[in-house]
DNA sequence: TCTGGGGTCCTAGGACCC
DNA sequence: TCTGGGGTCCTAGGACCC
């Protein structure tokens, strides 16, 4: 029987704040996501004070002051350098990994000996000590059930941060079939549960006595795969390498509502400098880009949202020619009169480089000074940050009239010699 | 007034083929 | 009046994840 153990980071990006500011310790501490605009990551002692996942943040700002609750904007440099280090620490126990997420890691520990249980106390002792983060380990022979038991691990005060399904006794895991919800499990969301509610399926037990057949041809494979991996048939393979990507996309809400086309123009042009750094760094190049426009979708008054998909005539990593694409596009949709809230560009149909079949035109050595200039931006971006050097339909000021909001967001302590945490004396 | 960003995969349906 | 069967490919939309 396989072992495999999900191994996850308690409210991530809070924990990521309180290692740097440890006085955050016990309070009700919040993170923003991008804009300042919902919560994304909680303290238990924010989640006790009713502030659900992803709620706006205008629907409990009343309770700051009153609670004194902490509210920071998302810091996601800083949050990518300690998943780097979690990481890290994890390969230590097992050469087979798959980094799920920025926050969980698999890992597969079928051939590492000694108790499983005792093992996952390592796991968690040692992120603790060198990386300063709290984690929960769940473990199960197949990856939904590492998932849930991670849920367990968690949730239940009694597995002290630690689930191993194969240690429970027959009726233990009866027992917390039956008393967990359907919608925790890993691959039900809110849809899929309120149908099978609806059926009178609550519990993952219930769930787990359903016919396959009759699952299958309702709800699809995906559903019919998740009950199998639920009964301990592992169907999912851990992904060691993750497979190259097949789409790459760069978008932002503003700050503020734009109407004007030049300043349309400028975030698309920084959104698809950004998509092409990416595919850059991941050795892709990309043969349509999408633009997409739209105004606000909470607001009642008329909206307007439109994409457009641009085909190159080669696929390319060239900034200067996605950018002479996306900017064509936006041209096409553009309409006067809106105020606009987001904006963003797609790269697609992506294919690794030096595998593309070239046309009869092309002339590879051509493209040989542009390669040196491109790798010149990359690297003075990358040494003196993000936008130091940018096309100059992007535009000169900064930050911008609708930039996005980040109004409290702590210093990149780990990655900028210019904001090292300082040790007071 | 104020509501994130970046991904993956599956399915249904249409166009088209023999 | 009555009009096959089986396959591929593409796209849009919808679900899921963190």
């Amino acid at each position: 029987m396989r072992r495999i153990a999900l191994v996850d980071a308690n409210n991530f990006y809070v924990s990521c704040e309180r290692l740097f500011q440890p006085t955050l310790e016990g309070r009700p501490v919040v993170v923003l996501s991008n804009n300042d605009g919902c919560a994304v990551a909680r303290s238990p002692e924010a989640k006790a004070l009713g502030i659900q996942m992803g709620q706006p943040y205008f629907q409990w700002k009343d309770r700051v002051r009153t609670r004194h609750i902490v509210v920071l904007s998302s810091n996601y440099t800083l949050y990518a350098d300690l998943s780097r280090r979690f990481m890290g620490v994890l390969s230590q126990f097992s050469p087979l990994q798959e980094v799920y997420s920025i926050d969980e890691s698999f890992l597969d520990l079928t051939a590492t000996p000694g108790d499983p249980i005792l093992l996952g106390q390592a796991i968690r002792q040692r992120v603790r000590q060198w990386v300063g983060l709290p984690v929960c380990v769940g473990m199960g022979p197949s990856k939904t059930l590492a998932k849930l038991c991670n849920h367990f691990a968690k949730k239940r005060r009694e597995f002290a941060g630690v689930c191993d399904w194969a240690s429970l006794s027959r009726e233990h895991q009866q027992r917390l079939l039956q008393e967990t919800p359907v919608g925790e499990v890993w691959g039900i969301g809110r849809q899929l549960c309120q149908k099978l509610e609806t059926l009178g399926v609550r519990s993952v037990s219930d769930f787990l006595q359903q016919d396959p057949q009759w699952l299958r041809s309702r709800f699809g494979v995906l559903l019919a795969r998740t009950q199998r991996e639920l009964q301990g048939q592992s169907c999912l393979a851990l992904e060691e390498v993750s497979p190259p990507k097949q789409q790459i996309q760069s978008s932002r809400s503003f700050g503020q509502p734009v109407t004007a086309l030049a300043d349309l123009r400028e975030a698309v042009t920084l959104y698809t400098c950004r998509a092409a750094e990416k595919l850059r760094s991941a050795g892709q190049r990309a043969q349509l880009i999408e633009v997409s426009i739209r105004t606000s979708v909470f607001r009642p008054d008329p909206q307007y949202g439109r994409s457009i998909a641009v085909a190159l005539a080669h696929p390319t990593d060239s900034t200067r020619e996605l950018l002479a694409a996306a900017l064509q596009g936006l041209r096409e949709i553009y309409r006067d009169g809106f105020q606009y809230a987001k904006a963003g560009v797609r790269l697609s149909a992506l294919s690794v480089q030096g595998t593309d079949t070239l046309d009869l035109f092309s002339r590879p050595e051509a493209g040989e000074r542009e390669t040196r200039l491109l790798q010149a931006v990359d690297t003075v971006n990358r040494r003196y940050g993000k936008g130091a050097l940018a096309p100059g339909v992007a535009g000169l000021r900064n930050p911008r009239s609708w930039s996005m909001r980040q109004g409290t967001k702590s210093p990149a302590y780990t990655t900028s010699w210019a904001e090292l945490p300082r040790v007071r004396a």
